[in-house]
DNA sequence: CTGTAATTTCAGGAATTACTGAAATGATAG
DNA sequence: CTATCATTTCAGTAATTCCTGAAATTACAG
């Protein structure tokens, strides 16, 4: 491996511990990401000095969070690993597992625990405090939900404009007179930060 | 403490290790987050049966987080601690700290490595795609600092309009009339409209 | 200062998570 | 079916992280 290659392999792995992956799985993954043919589990293996079955385990937990493409050669029996090309498409997958592991199990919690009609009347303050991180929490799982349906050069357009989209909303506000409540389903709750 | 915010701090210890942060930490969180008033150390470390120097510990860490309030009483020694008021302040500071320790690390590798020119040929495929991870990364994240310029309101503003901001940006085309300035990738295929 | 209350630090033990080698399972060619 | 190669599982160990009690430090009242 070369000295540039090999360097981000070694960060991917210290990040792992941050990102909520260990440090075998974040250089797996790194590997696989700056590799430009697909590898099988021994090259890995021998490349990051893992053991076999320490490869596969990390294969298995790459592959649940849908960022690993599998292939064959012909003749070969032995499977091949790969990040996909599109550096977006990872990003995306990345979103969206992580909201589903880290915040759609709170979101459950507290719509689960508001709807019960509690008869404790000191949890007054509670249900005010729960109603408000859901709310927040909702409003940006929906706008999240809302950009993910984005295609990419939608996304990259809306991205590039920055700021620039206030003016335009402002713009709109002048030209229809106010602040019309959108319907319904446009809440949306945004992931600015989109975690590793 | 009650049965429902007794479930909530649970549930925030459980979480916690899938947000990068231990049970207890999660833990002292939650109720201080429930919690109307400001607490003591003490009266945490009972609350959550934790010895009183692991909630020291716990609170330092929050408290690089920036996700603390600390307060006096008139004529008490004692420190006391609370989660400020608005949620949407919460959250930025999250947004903010997470992108610090989760993004900019590799935002920094990836710029110093891609910078020292590389005499190794078998470089060419890792420096690309190391570029294309961090013009994605550079994209992100100038987005996200130019959202987080914007106040609350019209944060909200944009959430709530959803994929109802395409709209406007092709309304703006139509107005303008698309210039030749924008590039390839800018082009705007029908996208689906769910709102609309 | 001195004494006391509050807080932090820290060494060591407890608990959890990561990793390995060996054995079991699965897959395919002949 | 059988032999062989590939992959996964799993029990045990290594490594790391968490948590505690005791000691040290800090803050302040008298």
């Amino acid at each position: 491996m070369s000295p540039l290659s090999h360097r981000f392999v070694m960060h991917f792995g210290e990040m792992g511990s941050r990102w909520g992956i260990n440090r075998t799985v974040g250089q797996i993954y790194a590997l696989l990401f700056v590799t430009e043919r697909p590898l099988h589990a021994d090259e890995i293996a021998e490349q990051l000095a893992f053991s076999r079955s320490n490869v596969s385990m990390g294969l298995k937990e790459l592959d649940g969070w849908r960022l690993l493409r599998r292939s064959y050669l012909p003749g070969d029996r032995r499977e091949y690993f790969a990040a996909p090309d599109d550096v977006w498409l990872i990003f995306r997958t990345l979103a969206e597992e992580r909201k589903k592991r880290e915040i759609d199990p709170t979101l459950t919690l507290l719509r689960d625990a508001l709807l019960e009609p509690s008869n404790d009347p000191s949890d007054g303050r509670a249900q005010q405090r729960m109603g408000e991180m859901l709310a927040m929490i909702e409003m940006l799982t929906g706008w999240f939900e809302d950009m993910r349906k984005l295609d990419q050069a939608t996304l990259t357009k809306l991205m590039k404009l920055g700021t620039g989209v206030v003016r335009l909303i402002e713009m709109k506000d002048k030209l229809v007179g106010v602040r019309g409540e959108q319907s319904a389903n446009d809440q949306v709750p945004p992931s600015p930060l989109p975690g590793a």
